[in-house]
DNA sequence: CTAGGGTTAG
């Protein structure tokens, strides 16, 4: 761009009668209409032209015309700042306005670093930067996550005293919130005496950034208090995403509804989140639905649906997915892979996922990360090639972290191999040694092979630590509003109700050949109070609860904390098929659909 | 006199 010189007369894209001419015009006039032509321009070569034109005039003396002529050019869409940058370093005295023009046609052209050094170069030039030149300076230094620079800028909006200024506040909420420092972002937050829209979008925004999901719907919540609601997309797309991961359905829902009342076409952005809440709040076929409609797909829509369909068993439908975005030209990305991986791990498809992740690195050249291993380890150790797995976390090239260790401990469980096992608790201990449930995985593990001494020694060195059990529950939703059961739960008023159904269903379990199976109780009672026990595991009354309260043939929506037990599993299969209900749960790791008497994960889990 | 803040999702 720099190649053009300012004095090229050679070029003339615009039909002659379209210039002023000379003779008919005063200088006042012909400046006007140069202006109003410069505004007009489709291109950088247009523009050229009708600046070669005004130079050839020799008006370019008025400080407004010539800042008016920076900003057309600077602020175009035409790539143009080597151009501007020319015309700025003509000006004698740049004005405040001249700066804060640059400065922005940097920003809005991705150039942060230039922005920056051009505010600093303002203030040794000293010409005083105002309230438009803090904003913009303040994104530069948000999109570099310049903390550094974005203090001191902090502390010449003090000495300038702008700290009032709306639009500043936002911009320093935002710049705070980018460089992860949340405190000062509500800090400024909480002192602003007016709030715009921008205000609580990135505020919430910043929130969600630190994934402070709780932060974020009680943000909303006072926002739409404070009657300052409006569905706005950028706000919304990060509501849904503290839906997702807190599995607030109703609300999620909500959200949806009022964008559907107020904005005609949905964003890709608002569509992706609007489907992983979908998904990841148990209801996959609304979330298929809206992938469906989808008019625009990019990698991030594919990999909410791919991983949406690994969550909930559907490993081939993953698969297939998968193939049509490659099909469709869309190249799949590291995030895509770790979707795709895992989808395959949770299904078993172990020769399939072993294909994608050698072509992950040998076609297409991403180098795997930590989730890629931990998708592999656990690939490889659920499907009982215990050995191989751990191989893979030796050689890995990056040092395993504790989920890929954890992977491997359970994998051992599951396929009762102790002594790999034991190494794999060894490694996850020294890099995590306060999660309870690792502890009982392994206890668990020496339990089935009647281990005991060892079992109980690990229970008493959970004891010794203080590590006290999370406490299992199940959520279920009925009638919009959520109802938490824990194991036992008797604090419902109407909970003889509950155990009286409870009763009731075991009588017909039993009928078609359900049998208890006390083996995953690790309580130290007999036989017969361990199956009173199981009986009022938090599920099961959930289940109850929903089986009294709603309509027949509805499906049941539950949410766990936890894995869930054996008995559970198979319980609840029999009850789909009985009750002739659909019931989805979702556990720590994925989605079970009880249907008919199976489930979606066909038991591997 | 000209121009401005939050561009989000996996």
């Amino acid at each position: 761009m720099m190649g053009t010189s300012v004095l090229n007369y050679n070029h003339h894209l615009l039909p002659s009668k379209d210039l002023p001419q000379s003779s008919e015009l005063n200088l006042k006039q012909k400046e006007q209409e140069f202006l109003r032509l410069l505004k007009k321009c489709k291109s950088l070569e247009e523009f050229k032209q009708v600046h070669v034109q005004i130079l050839k005039f020799g008006l370019f003396l008025d400080s407004f015309c010539s800042s008016s002529i920076l900003a057309t050019c600077a602020l175009s869409d035409w790539n143009s700042m080597d151009y501007a940058c020319s015309i700025f370093q003509q000006l004698d005295e740049p004005t405040t306005f001249d700066f804060n023009t640059m400065i922005r046609g940097y920003v809005n052209n991705m150039n942060f670093e230039n922005a920056i050094y051009l505010y600093n170069d303002m203030l040794q030039r000293e010409v005083e930067p105002d309230n438009f030149t803090y904003p913009v300076v303040l994104k530069a230094c948000a999109q570099l996550a310049a903390i550094q620079e974005g203090m001191q800028i902090h502390g010449h909006v003090f000495k300038l005293g702008l700290e009032d200024d709306v639009f500043v506040q936002n911009s320093l909420i935002n710049m705070y919130g980018k460089c992860r420092d949340i405190k000062m972002s509500c800090a400024i937050f909480r002192r602003m005496e007016q709030k715009s829209v921008a205000s609580w979008s990135a505020i919430i925004a910043a929130h969600a950034s630190l994934a402070m999901w709780w932060e974020c719907l009680a943000l909303f919540e006072d926002m739409s208090r404070e009657g300052c609601w409006r569905a706005e997309e950028s706000i919304l797309v990060n509501v849904l995403s503290a839906c997702t991961h807190l599995g607030a359905f109703h609300l999620g829902r909500c959200a949806h509804g009022s964008l559907l009342k107020n904005i005609t076409e949905l964003n890709v952005a608002v569509m992706t989140s609007l489907m992983d809440m979908y998904v990841k709040c148990g209801s996959l076929q609304k979330g298929l639905c809206l992938f469906q409609n989808m008019t625009k797909k990019n990698q991030l829509s594919y990999s909410v649906i791919i991983s949406g369909l690994g969550l909930h068993g559907y490993g081939r439908q993953a698969l297939q997915i998968f193939s049509e975005m490659v099909e469709e030209g869309l190249e799949p990305d590291d995030v895509t892979y770790v979707s795709v991986l895992s989808a395959c791990s949770h299904s078993g498809l172990v020769d399939e996922g072993l294909d994608l992740f050698n072509k992950m690195k040998f076609e297409y050249r991403i180098e795997p990360t930590m989730q890629h291993y931990g998708c592999m380890v656990d690939l490889k150790g659920r499907a009982g090639l215990l050995e191989e797995a751990f191989e893979l976390v030796q050689s890995m090239p990056i040092k395993a972290n504790e989920v890929v260790w954890r992977s491997l401990l359970s994998a051992c469980k599951i396929h009762d191999n102790i002594k790999l096992g034991e190494i794999a608790a060894e490694n996850l201990f020294r890099l995590s040694s306060h999660n309870p449930s690792d502890y009982l995985v392994l206890s668990n593990m020496y339990a089935r092979a009647q281990q005991w001494e060892n079992a109980a020694k690990i229970r008493t060195k959970m004891i010794d630590d203080g590590l006290i059990q999370t406490p299992g529950y199940s959520l279920v939703e009925v009638k919009s509003k959520v109802y938490k059961f824990v194991s036992q739960d008797k604090s419902y008023c109407k909970s003889s109700k509950i155990y009286e159904m409870i009763h009731q269903m075991e009588w017909q379990l039993r009928f078609e050949g359900y049998m208890p199976d006390t083996s995953q109780v690790m309580l130290d009672v007999d036989e017969e109070e361990k199956r009173e026990r199981l009986k009022g595991h938090s599920q099961k009354l959930a289940i109850a609860f929903a089986l009294i309260h709603t309509s027949q043939g509805s499906a049941i929506r539950i949410i766990r904390n936890l894995r869930m037990c054996n008995d559970c599993h198979s319980y609840t299969k029999l009850v789909s098929m009985i009750y002739e209900r659909e019931i989805t749960v979702r556990d720590r790791n994925r989605f079970h659909h009880f249907k008919d008497g199976n489930c979606s994960c066909r038991d591997y889990w």
